[in-house]
Parts: C-alpha cells; sequence; structure tokens
DNA sequence: CGCCAAGTTGACAAGTCTCAATGTAAGTGG
DNA sequence: CCACTTACATTGAGACTTGTCAACTTGGCG
C-alpha cells in the first residue's frame, strides 16, 4: 500500500498511524461495532470471521503483514477479527483516513487497488467453497496462502506458517475440522507435504498440489 | 447510486452515461478482457461467473435494476458476466468515471457506499457457501433476492422473479441440479412457497423460510 | 403441433459429517 | 524443571446428506 503513495501522501499518512502490539487471540473488531478505526496488519497474523444472524460463524479471511482490515465496512463492522499470533499493527481513524483520501488522490487510488484485489481474494474463496471437493479445497488453500507468504517476502523453501487452529482452517474452508484433517494426512502419505508442527508446513510438490486444486489445465496450457 | 449525488455530479454523471439494451444471453463481460467500462443494469438481469484455471465455473452474483457490473475489476476483468433476461444498461468508461470520481467528491462517496455494500453481499453468500446445508441456502438464497426485489420497490404479494437457469442458481448456492430441484419440491410440499412458473415463485410463508435460513434467533430476540 | 432445452424425479454410490476415542502439544502450578 | 491439566489434532466406525447417472416430464419456441 505505502509503496504505491507519492511522497507527501506517504508523510502524511504514515504520520497519521498510531502503532501498537497485539496478543495472540486479542479480538481487533467486533462485529455490531461501529467501525471506527483501520488497521493494517504489521507483524503477526489474524482472523475475520461472521456470523450468521447469531448462530453458526464463518472463518472469511486470514490477515498477515500488509493486509488490511475494517477498509470495506461500511459504517458498522460486518465481520469480527482477532489476532492468530502476537504482532504489531497500525491504526488510523476512518475519518481521518477518508480526509486524508480527499487530499491525496494518490491515496485513494492505492486504496482502491488493495480494495479491488481482497475482492478478487473473496471472489477465489467462493469459488473454492462453492465448486471444490475436500481435498481441492486444502491444495487451493495452501497454494493461495503460499503465495500470499512468497509475496511477503519469504523464499520458496521457507514452511508455509499457518498460525490458525485447525477448526478455523477447516471454517474457512466449509470443512469439518475432521475432514480437514485426514485430507491433511492424505497429503503428507503422499508426501506432497512435510509438517514440522502443526503452524509450519513444507510443501515439497506445489505443482502436485495444483493439479490437485484443479489448476492442471493452467499447467498443460501455459499461457490459457 | 445516483440519488445519493449532488445535484452537479448527478449531471455530469447522468451525461457520462451511454444507455443500451441487451438481449437474454448476451455476454456483457468476459473474464480476462480488459475492463474498460462499468455498467449498471437498469432494466432486465444479468448474472456473473468466474472460472477457477479453465474448468469449472462459480456463479458469483445475480444483477438487478441499479447493480453495478465491473466496478470492482481492476485492469482485468476477473468475472464474465451474461445476460439472463433482456433489458437495458448504462455504460461509461472506467477512465471517465474516475475523472468524475476525482471531481466529485458525492461520486466518490456513493460508489464507496454501493461496493462495500457489494462486499456485505459476497460476504453472506461466503457464508451460504461454507456453513449451510442445501435446504439452508435455498431458503437464504430466496429470502436474499426476495428482499432485494422489494428494495427495488416491488411490494410483498409480488412473486419472486428468478429469470436465471436452475442450474445457474444451483452454482451460485454450492450444490447440483437435482438437489437443487428436490429441495425446491420439498418447499412446495411444504407449502413454503408456490411457483406459478419456472421464473416466479411466490413466497407464502417467509418466517418459516427464515427459520429454515437459520435466522431462527433474530426472529426470537428482534433486536439482537 | 412438434421439437429441443430445461427441470423433475428415482436409485444408487460416494464423500462428508457426526460421535467418540486416542494421541499430542501447549500451558500451569507445584 | 517436572508432573499435571487442558486444549487441540488425529484417527476410527457408522449414519446421512449430497452427488452421480439416467429416465422421464414439462415447458418454451419455432
Amino acid at each position: 500500500l505505502v509503496q504505491q503513495l507519492d511522497a507527501r501522501a506517504c508523510d502524511d499518512f504514515l504520520a497519521s498511524l498510531t502503532h501498537r502490539r497485539f496478543d495472540k487471540h486479542e479480538l481487533l473488531a467486533a462485529e455490531g461495532g461501529e467501525s471506527t478505526e483501520v488497521q493494517i496488519i504489521l507483524r503477526g497474523a489474524a482472523m475475520a470471521w461472521r456470523r450468521w444472524h447469531g448462530l453458526s460463524a464463518q472463518v472469511t479471511g486470514f490477515l498477515f503483514a500488509g493486509d488490511l482490515l475494517g477498509a470495506m465496512a461500511g459504517s458498522v463492522q460486518r465481520t469480527s477479527a482477532r489476532a492468530i499470533a502476537p504482532g504489531t499493527l497500525a491504526e488510523i481513524t476512518t475519518r481521518r483516513l477518508s480526509d486524508l483520501a480527499e487530499r491525496h488522490p494518490s491515496l485513494r487510488h492505492a486504496l482502491y487497488r488493495t480494495v479491488s484485489s481482497d475482492f478478487a481474494l473473496v471472489q477465489d474463496h467462493l469459488t473454492i467453497l462453492g465448486a471444490m471437493s475436500a481435498t481441492e479445497r486444502v491444495a487451493a488453500a495452501l497454494l493461495q496462502l503460499d503465495r500470499r507468504q512468497r509475496a511477503r517476502g519469504y523464499g520458496p523453501d521457507v514452511p508455509l506458517w499457518l498460525p490458525m487452529r485447525r477448526t478455523d482452517l477447516a471454517s474457512y474452508l466449509g470443512l469439518e475440522l475432521p475432514t480437514l484433517s485426514r485430507t491433511f494426512s492424505r497429503l503428507r502419505a503422499a508426501n506432497l507435504l512435510v509438517s514440522r508442527s502443526t503452524t509450519e508446513v513444507l510443501l515439497r510438490d506445489r505443482r502436485a498440489l495444483a493439479d490437485l486444486a484443479g489448476e492442471a489445465i493452467e499447467a498443460v496450457y501455459p499461457s490459457g
């Protein structure tokens, strides 16, 4: 986000941020509350979820360094968010952010780009939930999280960090915990991945995972 | 959208729109193509969908009068769209729209509000796909479409218009056609709805549908 | 009026969920 | 620092929802 800003917008923006630490399990946003702040994860990780009329909950996403929280909310929060690993974040009031956006076109554009790529992520998620089997879902999710981790600057040999509980990953994928766990076991047995611990998984064969995730066609016809 | 604009923004905006008719089945946007225009459905209906690496397709939404198409796209379209009923739309180039948005704060804010409510809709969709059984999905979808129809100014006694094919509604709900069809039959047998034709369904008991859709809690505790 | 696409229904198979037990890692207090 | 306790993950067996394949019916359109 920040690297897309021009010098003055960047100065103003950074000066408006309040940094703070957060602990694991700390609640960062509550559904139903009014949305007065936008937060940017700087280190650590968080998850966002949403209730359906007070009953079942659906995990809607995982947030890592660089991700925005609350940017798409209207006047009230429609998703809750909780830290899944300790870290730091930067906050800015929505009021101040929209003031800045009024003054700095480059900030408007950067925000638009961020929001629009968030939207693409949600659409991927929709496809995962609507059109895939358990194995496909897990493979797709691992690849997506892996891509995002590499986009954050980590090399392909760094184990994939999965700080969320299996229950939450299962909810994200629209599966039950045992189903997710079995799928992991099968992928491990097929030697597609190795787990150092529950939170660290090394992808041993991205190509095979991509095949499982239904990306086979792309592999065969590389450019469409 | 338009009623949120101030007088001058409104004039400029409306003057930049090109109106045209579209036929049923007409392709309105193609995934992968560059996104040069934003379209607003004025009459009729359309559906949006998305492929996963050329394989399976997931219907991501249905569009009716007042809905925007292409507003969330980055430089390339990530979803395709096709008319499911003849109608009319208004187009504006993305370039012109962003020019106008630069000039008119009220347009920026209206766009933001529209996009943010679209986002809420997608989040509902996520919850439907991730956490609901077939019956719950169908009930939730019917209620959602019904609410949107009423928001367009139709009374509660007007039959719900379902111009999409059952196949597409099934895909939207992450179900197979036979499952959707069976669910409809069961709802019909329970007298929760009556179908005049495939495209027109009268909801006879919204309360019971809401219960099925997992909104029971809200019914018991009306305000939270 | 007939054709073809679309929707409905049936029988069966398969995948996922549920319930329950076991195993393992993390956190706490002595 | 170790035993204890709790939370979380894995695995198993069986039930049930949904998917699959196929026949049949309906409805729109020429």
